[in-house]
DNA sequence: GCGACAG
DNA sequence: ATCTTGTCGC
């Protein structure tokens, strides 16, 4: 019969990759490993049947004003599985910020840091593979639990397996808090300033929410 | 064994 | 993520 990835993933490669993803949770760097921050770029994949847009923004760090834009696009070849995220939108990440001219100082990215649960999310796994400072962040959590905090601007530390590994933040007056977590190269504490001051009246920071809107606008380009 | 589960 | 209209609220 034919096999589907899914399946071949979870019969032949459920364990190498698990394997892949301890590696890059070792090779991570949890404590601030950047230079003064300048800009700060944002990346996010809109998907158009079998294939995926991956841009990313590039912003002026103090005024958010966009420096750079660049996008690439490639042939899904692999299934959306809660934990494996990074197989299958990784390699496009990876693609796209080589096209950069500019070089970003941090890497904000729409997906889980070090709060996955073997500490290896997209942005982290993608921050190693670049060995470039990354933030993840997410609308939903992944794993862990923290307080819902409800005045804007509260944050409140996310829980996993007794440890922080991130952040509850009310970014906005609607909606539910956006969870930040470091991915590579950023502290715990870092990833929070940071992640405040991108914000700009709107759910999610700069970077990602004009990284999201590049990568689905380009749908009606291509 | 039973849920939970980024994008 | 994506398929999709109207609708509640600031």
């Amino acid at each position: 019969m034919y096999l589907k990835k899914s399946t071949v993933f979870q019969e032949s490669s459920r364990e190498s990759l698990i394997a892949v993803q301890k590696l890059i949770a070792e090779k991570a760097i949890i404590k601030d490993d950047f230079g003064k921050l300048r800009l700060i770029a944002g990346v996010d994949q809109a998907f158009m049947n079998d294939m995926i847009i991956s841009g990313i923004v590039v912003l002026d760090y103090n005024s958010l004003e966009v420096m750079e834009r660049v996008y690439s696009t490639s042939i899904v070849d692999f299934p959306y599985i809660p934990t494996f995220l990074s197989f299958r939108e990784g390699s496009a990440i990876v693609s796209t910020f080589k096209k950069l001219k500019l070089v970003p100082d941090i890497l904000m990215v729409d997906g889980a840091g070090i709060n996955h649960p073997r500490s290896a999310g997209l942005a982290t796994h993608v921050g190693v593979a670049l060995d470039v400072p990354t933030i993840g962040i997410t609308k939903r959590i992944l794993c862990g639990s923290g307080e819902e905090p409800s005045l804007v601007g509260e944050a409140n530390p996310l829980i996993y397996k007794d440890r922080t590994v991130g952040w509850l933040l009310k970014s906005s007056r609607r909606g539910r808090a956006i969870v930040i977590a470091p991915g590579h190269r950023v502290s715990l504490d870092s990833s929070l300033l940071i992640t405040k001051a991108t914000l700009r009246s709107h759910k999610l920071p700069e970077p990602v929410r004009l990284a999201h809107e590049y990568a689905n606008g380009l749908k009606n380009l291509l």
